[in-house]
Formats: C-alpha cells, sequence, structure tokens
RNA sequence: GGUCCCAUCGUCUAGCGGCCUAGGACGUCGGCCUCUCACGCCGAAAACACGGGUUCGAUUCCCGUUGGGACCA
C-alpha cells in the first residue's frame, strides 16, 4: 500500500480512554504495518471544554503506551481559518446555502414533527431564498448558519467500509446539515473532513460511532474536489450494560492513566485492548509489538462491538479479568531484564528501594523477582505482597496467623527450636533447611506441613507463597532467624 | 421518532456452504502436582437470538421478527 496516512484526533476534554487508546492504537498498528505515517491531531475547538491538563494526559498516556506518533500534534483550533474558507468555498460554489432560521422555529418544527411521528429533518426553507431575501435578511444583520445543500436528487452515497462492506445513505435521507454555526464556528463533520485533507490521510480509521456522519462527508469530500480516503470503521467498546463506558459512570477503571498507577505493563494492556474487537484467524492472543504489527489488518477487525467486562466492587477482578490474565501472563513470561525495570520504579516509587539491587545484591534481586513473579498480577504487588521479601516492616494477615500460627499449640515451641537449628547448620542452603524441618517434624511428631506453614507465616505474614525453603533463602538466615523468634514471641498465643 | 450498523459459550473471539457431534482464550467448576498459594498439566459445564426461504446440504447466503448499539437533535 502506498502513502499510508493515518491519524488520531481526540478531543482533549478529559482523560485518555482505554477507547480511545484502542483507536489510536489500531491507527498505529496498521501505519505502521505499511510504512506509513502516524499523525495526532488534538479536536481542540470545543474552547469550552478543552484544557491543556487533558491534551497532558493524552500524550502521556500514549507515550506510556509506547505509542507513537510521526506528526503533530496538530490542532484544530489553529486551523479554524481553513475550515471557514472551505465552508465559504461551498456557499460560493453553490453547495451550501445561508440559513436565518432560528433555533425557536426550528424547534417548534421538530416538536411538531416528533409529535406527527414522522422525521424531523430540516425542511429546506432557507435553501428556497431568492438572492434578494437572503441580501435583505443580511442587511437587517440576522444571524445565519451555513448548510450544505444535499442533492434532491434520487440518488445514495455509496460507502465502501473496508471493516463493514458497503453503505448505503440515499440523498434524501440526508438534511441539509449545518457546516458552519452562526457564531461562525464549523462543525465536526465539515472541519473534520478539511483537515484530513489538509494532513493527507489516506486511511480514516475510527469508532463505529463515524459511519453515520460519513455518507455527509463523502458529500464535502467531493463538493469540495478533495480525494476521498479510504473508510474502516470500528467496533466501540461498551460496558456490561452495553452502555458507552465513560469515567462519570464507571470511574479511573476505564482510563489508561489507571492502569499505569494500577501497575500494568503497558504493552500487556495494548495486547488486551488489541484483542477487543481484532483477532486474527488462528485466535492468536500473545504478541510481541513487531509481530503484531505484522499481523494487524483491518479484515480482523469485528464488526459488533465488544463489551468490556468490568463489574464494579470486586477487588480480585478490579479490571476486565483477561487484562488482568493477560497482565500477569506477560509478567511470568517477560525475560528478566525486561521487567526488572518495572519493578525497580515500584520499589522506589514505594520507598522500599535499595540501590545495592543494582549492584552487588543484583543476583539475589534477579533471583527473588523470578521467585514470585508467577503469583503476582501487577507490578504493584511486588510492593505490597512482594513487600516480606523486600523490606522487614511487613504486616500480618490475620486470617494466616490464626490458622498456621495460633491454630496449634505446639507450634510456637517447634518453630522457636526450629530457628536455633538454622542458626546450628554448617551451612544455610535448601537440603540443610529441609532435612532441618524433616528431622524436627519426626522428632516432635508434628507433621512437616505444619511447621512448613507456621514458618511461612512467620517470615512473610502470608500463608500462601513460594516453596518454603526457597523462600528461606530469597529472605536469608539472620532474618529469617530473626523473624521466626519474633513470630514464636508474639504471635503464637 | 427517522436513518444506519450489529447479532456464535457469562466475556473476548475462530468460523467466510459440507472439515462443526461449532475451535481457542479468560472466567467458573473438578483433578493431578504439592508444605500453602500460584504456575504448569489434564478434564467438565457453557454458544450459533427466533421464524421463514435458497440449496442435496446452512452457524455460514437472502428476507422478516426480536434484541442491542450508533447518529440526528
Amino acid at each position: 500500500m502506498e502513502n499510508v496516512r493515518v491519524r488520531f484526533a481526540p478531543s482533549p476534554t478529559g482523560y485518555l480512554h482505554i477507547g480511545g487508546a484502542r483507536t489510536a492504537l489500531y491507527n498505529w498498528l496498521f501505519a505502521r504495518k505499511h510504512k506509513g505515517a502516524f499523525i495526532l491531531r488534538i479536536e481542540d475547538t470545543d474552547t469550552e471544554r478543552s484544557t491543556q491538563s487533558s491534551i497532558d494526559e493524552i500524550l502521556d498516556g500514549m507515550r506510556w503506551l509506547g505509542i507513537d506518533w510521526d506528526e503533530g500534534p496538530y490542532y484544530q483550533s489553529e486551523r479554524i481559518g481553513r475550515h471557514q474558507e472551505a465552508a465559504r468555498r461551498l456557499l460560493e460554489t453553490g453547495h451550501a446555502y445561508k440559513c436565518f432560521c432560528t433555533r425557536e422555529e426550528l424547534e417548534a418544527k421538530r416538536g411538531h414533527a416528533l409529535k406527527e411521528k414522522t422525521d424531523s429533518k430540516y425542511d429546506g426553507t432557507c435553501r428556497r431564498l431568492s438572492d434578494e431575501e437572503i441580501k435583505k435578511r443580511e442587511d437587517r444583520g440576522m444571524p445565519y448558519v451555513v448548510r450544505f445543500k444535499t442533492p434532491q436528487t434520487d440518488g445514495a452515497v455509496v460507502l465502501e467500509d473496508a471493516v463493514y462492506g458497503t453503505i448505503e445513505k440515499r440523498y434524501a435521507d440526508i438534511e441539509d446539515f449545518v457546516i458552519l454555526r452562526s457564531d461562525g464556528h464549523p462543525l465536526y463533520v465539515l472541519s473534520n473532513a478539511v483537515d484530513d485533507n489538509i494532513d493527507r490521510i489516506s486511511h480514516v480509521l475510527r469508532g463505529q460511532d463515524g459511519i453515520a456522519n460519513t455518507p455527509k462527508q463523502i458529500l464535502i469530500y467531493d463538493a469540495l474536489g478533495f480525494k476521498k480516503p479510504v473508510f474502516a470503521h470500528m467496533s466501540l467498546t461498551l460496558d456490561t450494560k452495553k452502555a458507552k463506558i465513560s469515567k462519570r459512570k464507571h470511574g479511573e477503571v476505564v482510563t489508561v492513566a489507571y492502569y499505569k498507577e494500577r501497575g500494568f505493563l503497558p504493552w500487556a494492556l495494548c495486547n488486551f485492548l488489541a484483542l477487543l474487537g481484532w483477532a486474527t484467524s488462528d485466535s492468536r492472543e500473545f504478541f510481541t509489538r513487531e509481530e503484531m504489527i505484522e499481523a494487524f489488518s483491518l479484515e480482523g477487525i469485528s464488526r459488533s462491538n465488544a463489551i468490556f467486562n468490568y463489574t464494579a466492587g470486586d477487588p480480585k477482578n478490579w479490571t476486565d479479568p483477561k487484562a488482568i490474565s493477560i497482565n500477569a501472563r506477560y509478567m511470568s513470561m517477560l525475560p528478566l531484564d525486561e521487567l526488572i525495570p518495572y519493578v525497580r520504579d515500584e520499589l522506589k516509587s514505594s520507598n522500599l528501594w535499595d540501590d545495592a539491587w543494582d549492584g552487588d545484591k543484583k543476583q539475589w534481586f534477579y533471583s527473588v523477582v523470578d521467585l514470585i513473579r508467577t503469583r503476582l498480577h501487577t507490578i504493584k504487588d511486588f510492593s505490597t505482597l512482594g513487600r516480606p521479601y523486600f523490606a522487614d516492616d511487613y504486616s500480618f494477615e490475620e486470617a494466616a496467623v490464626q490458622k498456621n500460627l495460633k491454630k496449634e499449640p505446639r507450634i510456637k515451641d517447634s518453630i522457636s527450636e526450629l530457628a536455633d537449628m538454622f542458626e546450628q547448620l554448617p551451612a544455610f542452603d535448601l537440603e540443610s533447611t529441609e532435612h532441618a524441618v524433616r528431622e524436627l517434624s519426626e522428632k516432635l511428631g508434628i507433621k512437616a506441613g505444619l511447621i512448613i506453614n507456621g514458618v511461612r507465616t512467620a517470615v512473610t505474614g502470608q500463608a500462601a507463597g513460594p516453596g518454603l525453603f526457597e523462600l528461606l533463602m530469597a529472605v536469608g538466615r539472620e532474618r529469617v532467624i530473626a523473624r521466626i523468634r519474633n513470630a514464636a514471641a508474639h504471635l503464637c498465643t
């Protein structure tokens, strides 16, 4: 494909949400696949609601996700003159006309149409105005909007959508739509078309909520003599009640920033988002960036809307379970070298970091991360569940203490005796520690499992975790002994 | 209300007329492993919205119904 140029054009009226990120991702994948350009354009003409902080958040989100752009960001607000000029040209060439109907008049007509259960398209009153009548109204200083003149012939606009196939819309079903408001403000249908032309966009890949006004845009393209891009619409992301997702309704869980905060790997989120409405013929689930670029195609985009499977109030599945699963899989599969930087950042921001882990104790650090990674779901878990490995001020889970330390009265004596044995060991390694536990278990007639679970809880505060002896090696002899004695003294009764 | 789009397990999906007694993944449930949990492995329950056509044969093509979504205000 020649000269592919695609764009992501968000409105900076809030955060970057996952639906927007998915749109950006698809465009980016398409651009990279065809060695084209990915352009970022900020549609900030809604000056009331657009904010700089929103722009920053969108850019930050994209950078974090690794979705890099080749041009821009361009700002739509800087091109209002071009949009108005286009409207003027349409007026001059007879493709548009001035409409002086007041808001009140239009609303009255619409209300009437609604009551009659007929359609509420604009009736074309001002389209029939003579030049004198127009002049008269202008002289009187009457405000007007500019409306596009929809063909009144029998034909239809035919859209060849790369995802949805052929979509036909009869001219008769398209009203004379407004392209310029009375205050000179261009409407989306116009400015978007003009901008895409300025940016020489070859493929418009956007949400299917854009389908409805594509026929109007095609009319504009033709009237202005613009070369039409290929249109490809993609399904939307809805919530479990099939409503559009929004921060107002769903909270932070729909924002990209939240996934960063909660410890997602950026590419894991991309991978999840990509699968929400796109698939390969072999239903493959994991891709590296390069693999996904290679595999991506418009044919794989599904036409039906996807549901973001999120249930509020579930602490375990705080987002779509599949997203968590993908992230967890990446955490355990990734080469350690790639994972470590994320862990380092997390520990640093939790004040758990020790510079020695990048130096003398690097080996140890890697082995600990490797030991616990398979049972963690997010990077955040390294500083919470993983805390006992990196710090001494870890907390105890009440249920674990109850079950593994307090319930069996002989645990107290056996683990303190074990601490003594550990102290005496010539070498503190996997074999000798396990041997000590088994020996003690036999001597006291207590099942080894009981001692093991007791020690695990004493040393980590938790009921679950890696195999005990590997865990002991990770924590180290001194700390193990101290922790066991402390637990025996304070937690076993 | 008008117009447009969509419809396979709870969720994401594969399927582009016979390979389908419908495949994969997540989730759920059971088992193995085992010192716990997780990973891993094995297994189970779980879907073609409905009704008409077309065809020797429809999940797949056409029409309608129903349901959902989007756009226009």
